[in-house]
DNA sequence: ACATATTATGTAGCGTGCTACATTTTTACA
DNA sequence: TGTAAAAATGTAGCACGCTACATAATATGT
């Protein structure tokens, strides 16, 4: 992913935060990337303005709440969607490229279960059964 | 120990070469440092030269190699490293109050083991007996 | 011995993290 | 209503990580 956002001249900070702003069915604020990636507010402040400079977002402020930047995707920045889409799902063809079907599915589920282990309190670990895994993408951040 | 080093005015990764530097027995040079943090020789520098700028280090060329600088250690950095070594002393002498002689002795065996553990490769990780523990202090970097 | 390669360091410039302080706007409360 | 608190962002300045390029000194090889 590294290597596919460089071609887009991208830094791997500026890739996740992109990746943040495409998934956001409300043009987001700043504020919003901080709280998201635990990041003081020049940090996001300057990862937004080197994307504004290159031309994969606009920051608009907010008329009902002149406050807030509101964050626009421009073309370029649905290219990076698309093309990190893309290297996701090349990725993941390669990783099960030889997996029989049952194996791919396994290790779907297994992959769930995994992801859900690591979300919760670690104090309470536990065992968890066949059927309390969630569904949805493997890739719930991008 | 974060605390400490910020009554002497030196952040974390000064605080580390510090204690990198006054424990080798000839005044090492950049490149030492390079190696031993895998760092590379342009960070080195940047953290050398706020230790000469505050007087911890002096830095001087090599009569014998003049491509080296040779790291002295000044009177500062000399207090520097009683205060790191007075702070490991406190905090070990506090993590162990209210043990029992046993329990301290069991402790500084376990946590030699798992320094031991997490030296070799990864891939051949194994039980060990009770007998394979080195000696030595329970805080080698400082 | 002389050209070339290697080694050690310097400098420029950038990205990303931070704190501290300032500004603007909204909210809340007396 | 009017003032004070809170919220969102801006800016300055620093530490520390990097790459790329430059310079000086030593080692090497024919």
């Amino acid at each position: 992913m590294t290597n596919a956002l460089e071609k887009m001249e991208l830094t791997a900070a500026q890739g996740h935060v992109m990746a943040f702003l495409t998934h956001q069915s409300q043009p987001p604020c700043p504020r919003d990337v901080e709280t998201e990636f635990h990041l003081s507010h020049p940090t996001v402040s300057g990862i937004l303005s080197r994307l504004e400079q290159k031309g994969f977002i606009e920051l608009r402020t907010d008329p009902s709440d002149r406050r807030c930047k509101r964050i626009y995707i421009l073309p370029k920045g649905m290219e990076c969607h698309e093309l990190m889409h893309r290297t996701i799902r090349e990725n993941e063809q390669r990783i099960v490229r030889n997996f029989t079907p049952e194996e791919q599915s396994q290790f779907a589920a297994l992959l769930q279960k995994a992801i859900a282990n690591m979300g919760g309190n670690p104090e309470n670990t536990r065992r968890t059964t066949a059927n309390d895994q969630t569904t949805g993408p493997v890739h719930p951040g991008i």
